[in-house]
DNA sequence: ACAATTATTGACAGCGCTACCATCGGATTG
DNA sequence: CAATCCGATGGTAGCGCTGTCAATAATTGT
């Protein structure tokens, strides 16, 4: 003999269906594709789930269907400020749907990353969202014979896996520099910390924009691969000010390391921006009150975390994008740590 | 007829078993409870995993045990820093177990907390953690009917649901407002935004330290129901400003604030702690690099994560803790936003 | 009016795993 | 040496749902 009894109280779809007077499947059916009911019958089930307060057992429907209606995100932090950002995107944005967001962290390991999507290949995920474009070809492998939507944020880049919502990091930091040069400023410092791939995109916007002025300079460079913090961005521009005095602008890698620097600039009584602009990555909301207020790079990380789940969402159902590619850019916000000094 | 055959490359519990030469009942029980196996079984089973390949169908298994392998965490926020800390305190301590972290944020909102447990409800988690002690008693019901561990973060109460972890809100800030107390100050201005209960606490620790000092007064209080942003630390500290101009110190609900008010008085020429004494609260890592490092309260949130996860997951082997409430405590963090004036 | 097509609906089997019980051999006991 | 117990193993029958295909009802075209 099987097992215990059901217990009594449980309400499966066969109980919805013979209350409502129909066969389990056009239940089921009720449930996946509403529109190939008959509205009599729609009705019908509606309020038999209603009055019977039927929830569907997932784990039933997955080992029926070989589906499940989860969307994998990884990541490569949960501290970093700015996925919190895109988190939050993708949340919303699932929010309503009926997918469900399975988060995994890979701490910027390309090995945890290909562990984490062995992971979710077992699992079989209707959708998947990855961050960057740097995976390994072991991990892009599985991503390809995962047969199902994927979508690379953060960044974009020629070779899709299959779709894509960023921005360039090359981009944005040439946009950054090219600025700072405008302001007449010539010795211009990089300080970047975590060379993450992104980052490394960056410091090539930088190092393209400064040979193209001609001023590039090995020693205007100060990087470590520890992760960023404020208090390490003070550090980082000591070095760089024992290394080269001489320098009147520093272009860092994200926010963080920017107040790090105005900070390190307050304790030296170094006049931001007489002696020195700054420029950050990412607007976090502290550049717009900091003193003086940080010049930053804008990047639209709500919205990609949005389009990202959007796009999966539309691709697991069948509406594939026009524009596998999309590009959210980027905005120059300049305030008053990059702009003439008023003294 | 059926469906389609099974793909012929596909791995099954049975293909396993036959290649161990055991039953699939066996090769089950290597899963779920490997001491139950003779040692040469378990070997033979195991190499057999490994040989084919064998990755277990979790939707199967949750068919049939009626049990998941999903802890659910319900958080209010995923911007709020302070959570950043906890999910990867919990996500690091849920690594290498065999549970999967299920997210679900409320955006401080009970109702949407309510929705949520709902719907935890319908997947039947191994276990649960959720932010806070001020549940509905709707809420409450569907916590305590969930029959599986709960654990409370972020704060301790009297009557937890079933394992807490957390601090004491009241007394932090009991102890923060005692120490501006002993450094000579006298009108201690407060500010809030998003009043949410364990701020809320934090409140009612300033004011009863206050009273026992006999130096309440309404005049010094601002808060707010908007969400912190450092900017609008400077707005807040401005209204006070505006409202007690005497004030000789503040105590900020959080470090965000705390930064706002120490950019306004940058910008408005005050001397810091000389003319006015700042403390913040959560000690974020900018804190101690601020000029002048701001004073702050450190909470112990990654080992929250990682206590809540090891708690539950003890709870759900069968190995319930001696006292089901942790108490992690806080440090005053005292730096030169709050100490003595050196000038 | 009748065949051909299309919308609805249902029957059946089975997804891959585990709960429950039965079994069986060997160790322990009196 | 029989009675008892225990640990290891296996057989059976589902868990609750959906894929496949067939059957039926409604609609259309000529």
């Amino acid at each position: 003999m099987g097992r215990k009894q059901t217990k009594s109280g449980k309400i499966r779809l066969t109980e919805v269906a013979k209350l409502a007077g129909v066969s389990p499947i056009t239940a089921s059916r009720f449930f996946r594709n509403p529109e190939a009911l008959s509205l009599s019958k729609r009705e019908r089930v509606d309020s038999a789930v209603k009055e019977l307060g039927y929830v569907p057992n997932l784990a039933a429907r997955a080992l029926a269907s070989h589906r499940t209606e989860v969307i994998g995100v990884v990541i490569p932090s949960l501290t970093n400020n700015v996925f919190a950002d895109v988190l939050r995107g993708i949340y919303d944005s699932s929010e309503g749907s009926r997918y469900t967001i399975q988060l995994a962290n890979t701490r910027y390991s390309i090995l945890q990353e290909e562990k984490v999507l062995r992971l979710f290949r077992a699992q079989k995920p209707a959708g998947l969202i990855v961050t960057g474009i740097n995976q390994t070809a072991e991990s892009r492998t599985i991503l390809e014979s995962m047969n199902c939507p994927v979508t690379q944020i953060m960044e974009i880049g020629d070779s899709p896996v299959d779709m894509m919502v960023g921005f360039s990091h090359y981009d944005a930091a040439f946009a950054a520099i090219s600025h700072i040069l405008e302001q007449g400023r010539r010795r211009i410092g990089f300080l970047g910390a975590r060379m993450d791939p992104r980052v490394q995109r960056r410091f090539e916007g930088y190092r393209d924009a400064m040979k193209a002025a001609a001023l590039f300079d090995p020693a205007l460079i100060v990087t470590t691969s520890v992760p960023t913090t404020v208090t390490l961005g003070g550090t980082l521009f000591a070095d760089l000010l024992a290394q080269t005095p001489d320098i009147d602008a520093v272009f860092c890698v994200n926010d963080d390391l920017a107040l790090g620097v105005l900070f390190e600039c307050q304790r030296r009584q170094i006049s931001v921006p007489r002696d020195l602009a700054i420029v950050g990555f990412n607007d976090l909301e502290f550049t717009a009150s900091a003193v003086p207020a940080l010049s930053s790079v804008r990047t639209n990380r709500y919205e990609m975390g949005r389009h990202a789940v959007t796009m999966v969402i539309d691709a697991i159902e069948g509406r594939r994008p026009q524009e596998p590619v999309i590009d959210l850019g980027f905005q120059l916000m300049v305030r008053e740590s990059s702009m003439p000094s008023s003294t």
